[in-house]
DNA sequence: TGCAAGTCAATACC
DNA sequence: GGTATTGACTTGCA
């Protein structure tokens, strides 16, 4: 966008040329509003590609990462749609969807790792905060002078329709008519009856799909999309519980874990084998309790992989005490992601001032739930591979 | 073909 | 007005 350039003044960021052929990037409708998918250029690193780096990277503390860029806008007053849509080229939901429940860098894809290393490398820039700053007064400006100018038009200031404008139809640029489909909005009702449909067979059969689709009066393709959404954020929720039963931090230090927190809507969505009796899931670890409100009462905690691989909490001496912040002066080489997980060897909760949360803090019990879920581990494991061979006669325990 | 992962974008919520 | 939630979609993989 051509606020972008004129913050910058530089070449482009070769993952910004990448973007914009992923997304059109005609004419700037915005007044000079950034756009997602148009990321700064990274800062210090304009001969490697953000492709590169990330497959370069060492092992991030996504948490530690993520608890760092909040606190850096909250500081400043920066907003989640600004940042995004700057820094990371994600729009505001994917950015707080990012910050709330970061995944663990070891269970992401490379894709999934690149938001991460733009923010690493956001927090390393001393001069980040200044530009976001500077892109948000632009951001005013233009937006000013098209308030000014469509008020002297006698348009409206954001040229959008007031309201859901859905059905309505919206102007593309080509001057087309699109029809935007209605959101669909499940109900309680139809939600809690798919919750309870997942509890019985998290993998319907597409007969059940078709009859739950029939039975709730809605689209198959929007029960298939459900299971799908409600698998992955179940696993996410998951992920979040893992790296805090390992080691005591992460969101839920802070009270952060959508499903310690009460639900907003009371509804208990977010992470819904809570509700669970028994449920099997029979691709996350056969027979393991597909959520972890059952693991935990019965004083058991799950961790995905033997021992724990507790690296999450790591990396954390320079991301939250320093290293990360803009202005300091951990990481300012030029790749300085990979002085991070170096600098990280003693980390621990308790070198960030991050609370430990539950028994974590108690070494002997964390020793203790961590041979539990080797054990546990162990078990899963060995029914994985179980279950990979047809013939029970091959089963081996 | 079905799934996971990642993301968008509408909308709910604060 | 900013943030959180969530249905839908795209992509890549097996």
């Amino acid at each position: 966008s051509g606020s972008d350039e004129s913050v910058n003044g530089l070449a482009g960021d070769p993952l910004a040329s990448q973007s914009s052929s992923l997304k059109p990037q005609s004419e700037d409708p915005s007044g000079g509003e950034s756009q997602p998918g148009t990321p700064l250029p990274l800062p210090g690193h304009s001969s490697l590609s953000i492709q590169e780096m990330v497959a370069m990277s060492p092992e991030l503390d996504t948490y530690a990462i993520t608890k760092k860029v909040k606190e850096v806008l909250t500081d400043n007053n920066l907003g989640q749609r600004l940042f995004g849509e700057t820094i990371l080229g994600l729009t505001q939901g994917s950015v707080s969807d990012l910050l709330a429940r970061p995944k663990p860098w070891h269970k992401l894809s490379l894709k999934g790792r690149e938001p991460f290393v733009r923010m690493q490398l956001w927090l390393q820039d001393p001069h980040s905060v200044e530009k976001l700053m500077d892109m948000k007064r632009l951001e005013k400006k233009a937006y000013m002078k098209r308030r000014l100018s469509s008020l002297s038009d006698g348009h409206s200031v954001d040229g959008v329709l007031s309201g859901p404008d859905y059905m309505q139809g919206s102007q593309s640029p080509g001057g087309q008519q699109q029809l935007k489909k209605p959101r669909v909005v499940l109900g309680p009702e139809e939600k809690e009856a798919l919750k309870k449909a997942y509890q019985q067979k998290p993998y319907p059969s597409p007969k059940t799909i078709e009859e739950l689709a029939s039975q709730l009066n809605l689209k198959t393709s929007t029960v298939i999309n459900w299971f799908h959404n409600y698998r992955s954020r179940i696993r996410r929720e998951l992920f979040i519980e893992e790296i805090q039963a390992a080691g005591g931090m992460g969101p839920g230090s802070e009270g952060g874990s959508p499903s310690l927190r009460g639900s907003k809507s009371g509804e208990g969505d977010s992470c819904d084998g809570t509700e669970s009796e028994g449920t099997v899931d029979t691709r996350q670890g056969l027979g393991m309790e597909d959520h972890r409100g059952a693991c935990k009462d019965q004083g058991m905690e799950v961790e995905s992989e033997a021992g724990g691989s507790n690296n999450s909490p790591s990396q954390l001496d320079c991301t939250t005490s320093g290293l990360a912040g803009p202005g300091s002066s951990c990481g300012q080489t030029g790749l300085g992601i990979f002085s991070l997980t170096e600098a990280s060897s003693t980390s621990s909760a308790s070198s960030t001032n991050i609370p430990a949360s539950g028994s974590a803090r108690n070494p002997r019990d964390n020793n203790l739930r961590k041979k539990k879920a080797a054990n546990l581990n162990n078990i899963i494991h060995r029914l994985e591979k179980a279950a990979s061979k047809e013939d029970p006669s091959e089963w081996e325990f």
